[in-house]
DNA sequence: AACGTGTCCAACCGCTATCTG
DNA sequence: ACAGATAGCGGTTGGACACGT
């Protein structure tokens, strides 16, 4: 069997993108909207695979994007969602608007991971690694015999926590089976997003939006790990959500 | 200045889910 | 109900850049 190519490989031009391009698809979209997107660079006039062009919009292109360094609200939210939904970067990426799932999880691998596991947190599980040192689990998790571990942690994270389904979490109003429609239409684009579905205290987004920390400014990943307090002390199986404590407002 | 190493992030790949006929 | 087409997702990669020696 096998699964034909998405697209035509041959011919089809690889890697990083021009701004000629981008001008390309951009103006494509915003004449035409999003939709087939294995047409679009026939209909644009690029010589890229229709994939190529959606991710290229999708994490870069969009107008409503935002840019610049996740801020400490936003990253907060980031563990938080992760804590109740693993990797569904997407999904984690629907409640913070701007944000795409790529970036959330490129932030998350190479900022979030490491200063949790350097607070002594299990990114898989969110709980406190309960080894005597720290290092110890990393070289664990090294190993190639991590597979038992890796099995444990699984089994912990499922069982340790009091792991909120993700059902209950998004869309709590809409059937499962439903659910999948979001596919259908542009997903994060058009609907800056269901936050008020997350069981979240009451909170309004332009209070904390970043415009004042988009940029320069955010003082992010000093190490100082004193605004993280939500993270630690939920041995209660408890998923922290959301404390009025976070500093959301005085950005 | 040159080199090695680490970090970041845009982009790709392969898979799954969903849609459509 | 089924198969093929398409969209979307998550994991991974590779190049550019920063930093240390």
């Amino acid at each position: 069997m096998g699964r034909q190519p998405c697209c035509e490989k041959v011919g089809l031009k690889k890697g990083p993108w021009t701004a000629e391009e981008d001008k390309k698809l951009i103006n494509f979209i915003l004449s035409n909207g999003q939709c087939c997107w294995r047409a679009v660079p026939k209909l644009a006039g690029l010589l890229r695979c229709g994939k190529s062009c959606r991710l290229r919009w999708t994490n870069y292109l969009r107008p409503d994007l935002k840019r610049g360094l996740l801020s400490d609200f936003e990253e907060k939210m980031v563990i938080d969602l992760h804590a109740q939904l693993g990797n569904r970067w997407s999904k984690i990426a629907s409640h913070l608007p701007g944000r795409t799932d790529n970036e959330i999880k490129n932030h998350w691998n190479t900022h979030i991971k490491k200063k949790l596991r350097k607070m002594g947190i299990d990114p898989q599980t969110h709980k406190p690694i309960s080894s005597p040192t720290v290092q110890l689990q990393a070289d664990v998790e090294r190993s190639s015999n991590s597979l038992i571990v890796t099995d444990l942690e699984e089994e912990q994270a499922t069982t340790c926590m009091n792991v909120i389904e993700p059902q209950a979490i998004l869309d709590p109003c809409i059937p499962s089976s439903s659910s999948s429609s979001s596919s259908s239409s542009s997903p994060s684009t058009s609907n800056p997003i269901g936050f008020e579905d997350l069981k979240l205290p009451d909170f309004d987004w332009l209070y904390c939006n970043d415009t004042s920390n988009n940029g320069s400014d955010v003082g992010v990943w000093e190490d100082d790990f004193s605004s993280w307090d939500f993270l630690v002390g939920h041995e209660d199986g408890e998923v922290p959500i959301f404390q009025e404590s976070w500093p959301c407002g005085l950005l």
